[in-house]
RNA sequence: GCGGGUGUCGCCAAGCGGUAAAGGCCCCGGAUUGUGGUUCCGGUAUACGUGGGUUCGAUUCCCAUCAUCCGCCCCA
């Protein structure tokens, strides 16, 4: 028969990648636990107009890289992101009257159509916070400095913070005309994406890969205007104390004027944490804030900030994990007793193997030795008679033998 | 959607026109029937991505196709 491969872009997880998982999965639980952040799980699917209207119907993930489908009457569509089904969840559960702030974190499966290359999968994995119903700086520094201690526990090397503030619609506004005035004289050397956007949406020139188009955005009277912001007398003293909290919290940060991301519904507070060992596809975790979001989605209008990292990037900055494997192996030659050990040891929360061969002590003290199991437990005619335990040691080959009670109580 | 690289056993990998397609790792068996991973011997496997073409002859050259990797775009 023919092997069946599976699908472009998308992994199998298992053996040490997925014990590296485990281990991000577990430590993200234990940061959101503490921080009183709550799990959320939302389907893998919604209706795809919650995308075009959440995500925006001028982004790239809208218009070319969903997965959608239809089925009955509606159209539905994988989820390209989490934010925009949390939020739906949001104001279909009535969160809007729980007590504030609403603080939510998910993980999980996201589909993106594109073409694969390092980092960056067709079905890529997704962890995220949500925040709803502060408009605060406060709110904004929560978020950024779970992300850094999140990443701070990992221990992950050669992380940059990188932070923009692109205010609110009415400062996007200001920003339009004012930047439009600037560049129509060099309009016409502009790259096509650029021209386009020029009309579309002018703040996503900025971040531009051209260098030509870049020397333009450099260009004094232009660098000048970015540099004194465009932004609302509010949403600069937003931005301020953001940058007052992070700096008494020593999480260093860079501001990029260029940093405007491509979702369309961020407003205020955005930001990205790169890291210099992953290739082209950089960025480990973005997010901001999205003041108008939930009000599209027909919720009462709420103010809330967020931000998704993607785990592969991720797991794939990690080093090696000490090896959290079997506790003991048992060489036994005793089905039944070798069985009853294994379940008073797992009874005490200990990982226990229990070699199934049936071959002689020789060869499965060799697969013993293979397990990486600290200790071997000897369980032979004798000690199934004496109701003993032979324990050895495989660091230094040591070996003694005591009683099943008294192992069960050393422990 | 657009560029470039690569496809030889589960993994790594030699061969680059000519007999039965090296080698290493892993796995399995034996030396060693209650004591180990490093030794020695042996063994398993539908391995040249697929389809055409050139040739007396193709894993090797050409074309196409598929897959995969890297980059552009965009994003996590």
């Amino acid at each position: 028969m023919e092997k069946i491969q599976r699908p472009k872009g998308t992994q199998d997880i298992f053996g040490k990648d997925a014990s590296r998982w485990q281990a991000v999965e577990s430590c993200f639980r234990k940061i959101m636990r503490q921080a009183h952040y709550q799990e959320i799980r939302t389907p893998a699917f919604e209706y795809t107009e919650l995308f075009k209207r959440g995500v925006g119907e001028t982004t790239d993930i809208v218009n070319k890289e969903m997965y959608t489908f239809e089925k009955g009457e509606r159209s539905l569509t994988l989820r390209p992101e989490g934010t925009a089904g949390v939020v739906r969840s949001y104001v279909e559960q009535g969160m809007s009257r729980w007590p504030k702030p609403v603080k939510l974190y998910y993980m999980g499966p996201m589909f993106r159509y594109e073409r694969p290359q390092a980092g960056r999968q067709r079905q890529f994995h997704q962890m995220g916070l949500e925040l709803f119903g502060l408009d605060t700086p406060e709110a904004d520094a929560e978020a950024i400095s779970l992300a850094m201690d999140f990443f701070g526990s990992l221990e992950l090397p050669n992380l940059a913070l990188e932070v923009n503030n692109i205010g609110t619609a009415q400062c996007r506004e200001v920003f339009k005309q004012g930047f439009q005035t600037l560049v129509t004289p060099y309009l016409a050397k502009l790259c096509q994406d650029c021209q386009n956007r020029f009309h579309s949406n002018p703040l996503r020139m900025l971040d531009c890969k051209i260098p030509a188009d870049k020397e333009i955005y450099d260009l004094p009277e232009i660098k000048s205007f970015l540099e004194k912001d465009f932004t609302s007398d509010e949403c600069q003293a937003h931005f301020a104390k953001l940058s007052d909290i992070l700096s008494a919290l020593e999480i260093p940060f860079k501001r990029n004027y260029r940093l405007v991301r491509g979702l369309d519904y961020y407003t205020k507070t955005v930001f990205e944490i790169t890291s210099t060992h992953l290739g082209a596809q950089n960025a480990v975790c973005g997010g901001g804030r999205y003041n108008n979001l939930v009000e599209q989605l027909g919720g009462p209008a709420t103010p809330a900030v967020g931000w998704a990292l993607g785990m592969e990037r991720l797991v794939s900055l990690l080093g090696d994990l000490e090896n959290a494997g079997l506790d003991y192996y048992i060489v036994s030659d005793q089905p039944e007793y070798a069985f009853k050990v294994a379940k008073l040891l797992r009874a005490k929360n200990l990982a226990v193997e229990v070699n199934l061969s049936g071959k002689n002590f020789g060869k499965q003290f060799e697969t013993a030795a293979k397990s990486g199991a600290p200790k071997i437990l000897v369980l032979g005619e004798a000690e199934a008679k004496n109701q003993q335990v032979t324990v050895k040691i495989m660091a230094d080959a040591s070996q003694n033998s005591l009683s099943l009670r008294e192992l069960l109580g050393s422990l």
